[in-house]
RNA sequence: GGGGUGUUAGCUCAGCUGGUUCAGAGCACCUGCCUUACAAGCAGGGGGUCACUGGUUCGAACCCAGUACGCCCCACCA
């Protein structure tokens, strides 16, 4: 059968993906026999579509997963998807709108019909996808946030710290995101630059008495607000403000006075020193005027727009009045200037829209009941970043974390399980009918009836359900001593992106220590951001991320993820360029063409093993143990890249380039038994290394080389083991190979066909002793001989061996050789000169540790014999 | 504003306790090759004052200080 000259992954991949199911590789059941390896899939938004940053961050899911598989570990990779609340609900109101529905207008139950039938539309979507890249999830143990199970042990969870007394609920400050409608957390909220405008508007001074002024200039920029103030500020200690304690100022337009007040709080040297104060809308002025005594009004609504107490400006959008009431204040001769300023915005992570500080009734988590120990578990590396640099921001947002606001004003989402009794009083408890014995218990009411207690309409925050993920999925609440949990918990890897470090990791690691008594997991690599080849984020609206389904499609399951891992150390952000992707289907072409070859060989069952053969495979098996020590060490320090570049070379220069072309027979000649084997033994070996990283290709060639009986699959081939090498050996074998480019070399600046064997005259004999038929076959050397070098041969020189290439007829050129051989007598001096130096420094000879000195003293010796040998053949030209 | 971190070849990055794995890798580039596994390839080759300045040291890409530029996180100056 012919074997195609190039790997089309297009026709296997979906086949083998299919046997790796059929066969059930990916499922995972306790095995006490086994040590477990457990990652918990990082739960994907149910309504996504894979991007890149899923690519990276699930290709390195899958080599971890697919090696501890392979060094037979009972291995699990739980995947699932996550409700993703604020995003979700954000969706389905689009989705809404555009059928002409609006949320208002319909019931909580009708919205949730709706949302529902959206998630079983679009939900799980990106799960699929994953498949395509390879990932060998237990898809039987698929989880999603919000399924029953899991909504059960939120339940139980926010009863549980309820009754610990670190849940409570209170009027706060908080981040309310007009666009979602909701208020998000301190963490969800992004600072971002943005150019300001800075309004300069003339607060007049109620009954001025003579001399003074009759307006005082305050600077904002929030015009919009200044309805809401209840005071202006000044500092206790500025000379400009003294004359108005205890008088009054008026609000422009407005006509409404506010008393002038005093407080530290406020900078002299900003602005002009006097701050109006809007407790209602500005989290500084919310605690001055607590300080002060002063009242609170609220001006705008939840959507962002002005109430009532607005006047002329109410139902109007905060950012239409601020443009609206700058022109009014201008035609009132009440604003002094407007000056241009830069100042940080802050924005909504989910909807982007701008914050409005707003005062409102939330429920709150306590964090301080858990900070000291969530730290600890990091600082002493009982949970190990990677890259440890992001210890220190962990350790500085654990010390200042502060309180979290877990209620989301949304529907798609936990309910939060409180209901409340007609006189406001309220009752905690994971179901209605429990919440109607724990009513009447409060009441002392035994006939107190369910619709006589009203259900809380905010939902969690959707960090409550997947701060539980890893002890979720396991149904460690539903049923804390089941075999699964005790089996997998704690996880071993988490790969995620640094900016949920907080948001996520960090609660993971709280709620793990809360209900399990120990860390979620043992360690956590941090992937970089995904962007393109110029840095930039990947982005729709730049275009300029390309899709990962087209890629796998155009180039292979394969070439993608080996192009990701190719430059991504951890932490690092990753610069896609499709040429990575290339370079991945082109290593994977030439492992394909390895095959081809071994393949293609006719068999001399009696034919005896070729001194170069022989000679090779030792070689190579002593590479391939070194390579695989080198290949542990990397994954111990989760040096992905590092890992892969290590089997990239190892394929693609050791076994290709050198032990291939070694061991190839004569065209058209078979070869020996003996050979063949140790050749595929190595092909198999390298196989299982690659197997993480190119999951299909190395599973279609090992079905075409067919290995084995015991081992059917590279899925579930084991991980070698690295043997001793001889380093030694290894060493000479380099020498020989350095003999090898140098002859080349000369071929090359001659112009000489490769194919064209040429004499070597090796002067001393020893260095290449046993590895003459390495040089012979792979530099094309008719014969290699000792002895004197012959007159118009070119003299070689390498790895400490001197040769000589005996050129055809009429090739030879003494005038370049000599000026060739003056220039490296020249370079050489000049090294001597520089080791003479540092010889004859008494401090350095005194100081330096004796194997230095050593070392420098071997360099002395060894330039003066390479002058020696050079100007021998110098002369002898 | 506070803290962290980085600057090594055209690009992306290694470089562990200061000294023979000290100046590396992959890609890109240049020169030859359509050689019967692979042109998605083969062979060979050229690229770097290790950001800058000073210090410590017999010796610095590596340690220290300062400067410049970049990135990240945190932060309530209207």
């Amino acid at each position: 059968m012919e074997i195609p000259k190039t790997y089309s992954p297009q026709s296997v991949e979906g086949h083998w993906y299919q046997a790796w199911l059929d066969r059930g590789f990916f499922r995972s059941r306790p095995n006490p026999a086994k040590e477990p390896y457990t990652i918990t899939m990082p739960p994907p938004n149910v309504t996504g579509v894979l991007h890149m940053g899923h690519m990276l961050n699930n290709t390195i899911q899958d080599v971890l997963i697919r090696r501890a598989r392979m060094q037979g570990k009972e291995a699990l990779w739980v995947p699932g998807t996550d409700h993703a609340s604020i995003a979700t609900e954000a969706k389905v109101v689009a989705m809404l709108k555009e059928q002409g529905i609006s949320k208002r207008d319909i019931t909580r139950e009708q919205f949730l019909e709706h949302a529902f039938a959206w998630k079983d539309k679009y939900g799980g979507i990106i799960l699929e996808q994953l498949k395509k890249l390879g990932a060998s999830c237990d898809w039987e143990r698929t989880r999603f946030t919000m399924e029953p199970k899991l909504t059960e042990a939120v339940l139980k969870v926010f009863v549980d710290l309820y009754q610990k007394g670190h849940i409570y609920r209170g009027i706060r400050m908080v981040n309310w995101d007009p666009e979602g409608r909701t208020a998000i957390a301190d963490d969800e909220v992004i600072a971002k630059e943005m150019p300001m405008k800075m309004f300069y508007l003339r607060y007049a001074v109620v009954d001025p008495k003579g001399d003074e002024a009759e307006y005082v200039t305050v600077a904002t920029s929030r015009p919009e607000t200044i309805m809401a103030d209840v005071a202006v500020c000044f500092n206790p200690a500025d000379d400009r403000y003294q004359w108005l304690r205890g008088r009054k100022l008026r609000i422009p337009l407005f006509d409404k006075e506010i008393p002038a007040i005093f407080d530290d709080y406020v900078a002299m040297d900003f602005g002009t020193g006097a701050l109006k104060v809007t407790p209602a809308h500005d989290l500084n002025d919310y605690e001055l005027g607590l300080r002060h005594g002063l009242p609170v009004v609220d001006v705008i609504h939840e959507d962002g727009t002005l109430t009532e107490a607005a006047g002329p400006y109410a139902g109007l959008d905060r950012f239409v009045v601020r443009k609206q009431i700058a022109k009014d204040l201008k035609a009132a001769d009440l604003l002094d200037k407007i000056d241009d300023y830069q100042t940080s915005v802050s924005t909504s992570e989910r909807t982007g829209a701008v914050i409005e500080p707003k005062l409102s009734l939330q429920w709150f988590l306590k964090m301080e009941p858990f900070k000291e120990r969530a730290l600890e578990a990091v600082m002493s590396d009982e949970v190990k970043l990677n890259p440890p640099k992001f210890k220190n921001m962990y350790r500085t947002w654990m010390e200042n974390v502060r309180d979290w606001c877990i209620s989301r004003q949304l529907w798609w989402g936990q309910r939060i399980p409180a209901y409340y009794l007609e006189d406001g009083r309220f009752v905690v408890a994971e179901t209605d009918t429990q919440a109607l014995v724990e009513a009447r218990k409060l009441t002392g009411n035994p006939t107190l009836q369910m619709d006589q207690l009203r259900q809380d309409d905010d939902v969690l925050d959707t960090w409550f359900s997947s701060w539980l993920w890893p002890i979720s999925v396991f149904d460690g609440f539903d049923d804390p001593e089941n075999a699964d949990i005790k089996y997998y918990y704690p996880t071993n890897d988490l790969v995620t992106a640094p900016e949920i470090l907080f948001f996520w990791v960090a609660r993971m690691i709280i709620a793990g220590q809360e209900w399990r008594g120990s860390v979620p997991f043992k360690n956590v690599y941090l992937t970089g951001i995904v962007r393109d080849a110029q840095g930039r984020k990947m982005s729709k609206s730049l275009g300029n991320s390309p899709d990962p389904l087209d890629l796998i499609a155009e180039f292979g399951a394969d070439a993608v993820r080996t192009g990701m891992l190719f430059s991504s150390p951890a932490g690092n952000d990753l610069l896609y360029d499709q040429k990575l992707v290339e370079q991945g289907r082109n290593f994977n072409n030439k492992l394909w063409n390895a095959f081809r070859l071994l393949r293609g060989w006719e068999v001399a069952p009696d034919a005896p093993q070729s001194a170069a053969a022989r000679l090779a495979g030792e070689w190579f098996g002593a590479k391939l143990n070194q390579a695989i020590a080198q290949l542990d060490a990397d994954f111990a320090e989760y040096r992905l890249s590092d890992a892969l570049m290590t089997v990239y070379k190892l394929t693609w220069d050791d076994f290709c380039s050198t032990y291939l072309e070694l061991i190839k027979p004569p065209y058209g000649a078979p070869i020996d038994a003996a050979t063949l084997a140790e050749a595929s033994d190595f092909l198999e070996t390298l196989l299982r290394v690659l197997h993480p990283f190119t999951p299909f290709l190395t599973e279609e060639i090992w079905h075409l080389l067919k290995p084995r009986a015991d081992r059917e699959y590279c899925c579930v081939a084991p991980w070698p083991t690295p043997a001793p090498t001889d380093a030694a050996f290894l060493t000479r074998f380099d020498r020989a190979l350095d003999v090898v480019q140098a002859v080349r070399n000369q071929r090359a600046a001659k112009g000489l066909s490769p194919n064209l064997a040429l004499p070597l005259v090796a002067k001393d004999g020893a260095a290449l002793a046993g590895l003459e038929p390495v040089v012979q076959k792979l530099a094309n050397v008719s014969t290699l001989t000792v002895g004197d070098a012959p007159a118009g041969a070119v003299p070689v020189v390498a790895g400490g061996t001197e040769l000589a290439l005996v050129l055809p007829e009429g090739s030879f050129d003494a005038e370049a050789e000599r000026a060739r051989l003056n220039k490296d007598i020249e370079y050489t001096r000049g090294f001597l000169g520089s080791v003479d130096k540092k010889l004859s420094n008494e401090k350095f000879v005194a100081n330096a540790k004796p194997e230095i000195l050593e070392a420098e003293r071997k360099k002395q010796a060894d330039a003066l014999s390479k002058i020696a040998q050079l100007e021998a053949q110098l002369a002898a030209l």
